[in-house]
RNA sequence: GGCGGGUUGGCGGAGAGGUUACGCAGCGGAUUGCAAAUCCGUGAAGACCGGUUCGAUUCCGGUACCCGCCUCCA
């Protein structure tokens, strides 16, 4: 079995994965609070981690990995969405929840085993807030709940950060209700206009922090194997998390491995809608970059830099991949290649794994490329569409041929280069050999700009 | 102010204390009517200053610059 290590954020170390039970390997990420399309930078994570659930279903089996990635229902950007628009709430989110799918779909990336919706376990977090409440860790005020960091000694282990360091750097929210401004809201009071549920403090709705607290323990213990989510999301939510969970269920561990992305950029820069980089999944896929390539882009630099998006990355990627899909055109898949895995058990070394393909590819060794490429999510049957010879060029070859048959009898050849430079512009790639004529859609293939035979 | 990350050849981007990363681009050759594609070959790196070492781009310390988080954020 190989050998799988990760860097845990939480011990600031690579170490060896050894699964609490490897019958039934646990992993939650935080998913997306669905009020608006995916941004590419949302899908970092999902890729990441997809990848992740790929190899552990290699290692562990398929049956035997249990994958959680929640759905933020309940939060106050879909609450002003909702108030903007007039449209109620639960059509934003199903509508954007059905976005999300089908823009992680064309990614590659594989639906986890379970996707929770916050607002599915409402009833988990008010029982979770009334364990923190009775256990000394959490208090009522003016309809608020809130968590007492001061109850937990550990708070602040995960990002590196102490509590009065915290409160010196003095951009946290100072309500009179807070016994320390470092507390957390666990439970707000809702007003008529706003979702609500009821609860032992009012009709109110919950904090962000405690939906995955609660989710993750209802679908996976007190204890799993590994919690992913961007490096963004280390402090305060997975700060957070970590103490309303071990709090709740001191007797739990909790999450053993935590693993944090980081955050992608857009031609050097951060994204961002002033800039006009921004951009969401469905605008590239929509500009007409391919889900394969965008995901292959992703792969290429390993989840803990910093990953830049460009145009000319993504080009490189489409070209690679149309030769790795030429190549292994009509090949079964076999197994994928140790060295392949090997390169993703080392803390997820995805350019690794894709200079790995790169030398099964120049062994032309078909069949190891092809399952080694699957085990990344790439080259998968269904993502193929996209590289497709979807037009017919069999016309053009055809009188290709007969020019340069031609030609090679009169020694003129002005009539075949002509032709060649307008099929070129169209996009296509022209191969002549003694064997014949070869015509291929190329990358910027435009059968509206074909030459008229 | 606090915490964390980064700086590798023309570009992208990995691993390893000493031996070729890899891809793209470049260059030379084969091939081609010319090209393309393909194949063969090839040059090119480790921000700066110290330290440890027989030997460091790889470990340690410092400097500079860049970036992220500390507020909703993947």
């Amino acid at each position: 079995m190989a050998n799988i290590r990760l860097y845990n954020s939480k011990t600031r170390a690579e170490e060896d994965f050894v699964p609490l039970d490897p019958a039934n390997v646990r992993m939650y990420v935080c998913g997306p609070t669905v009020y608006d399309r995916a941004h590419i930078g949302n899908a970092r994570p999902v890729v990441v981690f997809d990848t992740l659930f790929r190899l552990l279903r290699h290692v562990y089996g398929e049956r035997h990995v249990t994958y959680v990635r929640n759905f933020t229902d309940v939060d106050d950007k879909i609450n002003a969405k909702a108030s903007e628009t007039g449209r109620p709430i639960r059509d934003i989110t199903d509508e954007t929840i059905r976005w999300y799918h089908e823009d992680m779909d064309a990614l590659g990336a594989l639906r986890p085993s379970q996707e929770p919706r916050a607002t599915e376990f409402i009833g988990a977090m008010i029982g979770m807030i009334q364990g923190l409440i009775d256990g000394g860790h959490a208090y009522a005020a003016e309809g608020h709940v809130l968590f007492d960091v001061r109850s937990y000694a550990d708070y602040g282990k995960l990002s590196g950060r102490s509590i009065d360091d915290m409160i010196a750097g003095a951009r946290v929210e100072v309500a009179p209700y807070k016994r320390d401004p470092m507390d957390f809201v666990l439970w707000k009071p809702s007003t008529d206009d706003l979702p609500g549920w009821d609860s032992p403090w009012g009709r109110g709705r919950p904090g962000w922090h405690i939906e995955c607290s609660a989710m993750s323990h209802e679908l996976l213990g007190e204890s799993f194997d590994i919690h992913g989510g961007g490096i963004d999301l280390q402090f305060p939510h997975h700060e957070n998390e970590i103490a309303q969970s071990c709090c709740a269920h001191p007797q739990g561990g909790f999450a053993k491995v935590w693993m944090h992305n980081e955050m992608l950029q857009v031609e050097g820069k951060k994204m961002s809608k002033s800039l006009g980089n921004f951009f969401t999944v469905r605008d590239l896929l929509d500009q007409g970059y391919p889900g394969e390539v965008i995901r292959f882009v992703y792969l290429g630099t390993h989840y803990t830099k910093p990953m830049d998006w460009t145009h000319d990355k993504a080009m490189q990627a489409e070209a690679t991949l149309r030769k790795w899909r030429g190549l292994t055109a009509g090949a079964g898949a076999g197994v994928a290649a140790p060295e392949v895995v090997a390169a993703l058990s080392d803390d997820l070394n995805t350019a690794g794994a894709i200079a790995e393909l790169h030398g099964l590819a120049s062994r032309g060794d078909a069949a190891g490329l092809l399952a080694s490429a699957q085990m990344l999510g790439l080259l998968l049957p269904e993502m193929g569409a996209w590289a497709e010879l979807s037009f017919d060029l069999a016309p053009w070859v055809n009188h290709l041929t007969c020019l340069r048959a031609e030609a090679m009898e009169s020694k003129s050849f002005a009539l075949v280069d002509a032709m060649k430079a307008a099929l070129t512009a169209a996009g296509v790639e022209v191969r002549m050999s003694k064997a014949g004529v070869e015509l291929l859609p190329g990358p910027g293939f435009d059968a509206d700009k074909l030459p008229v035979l």
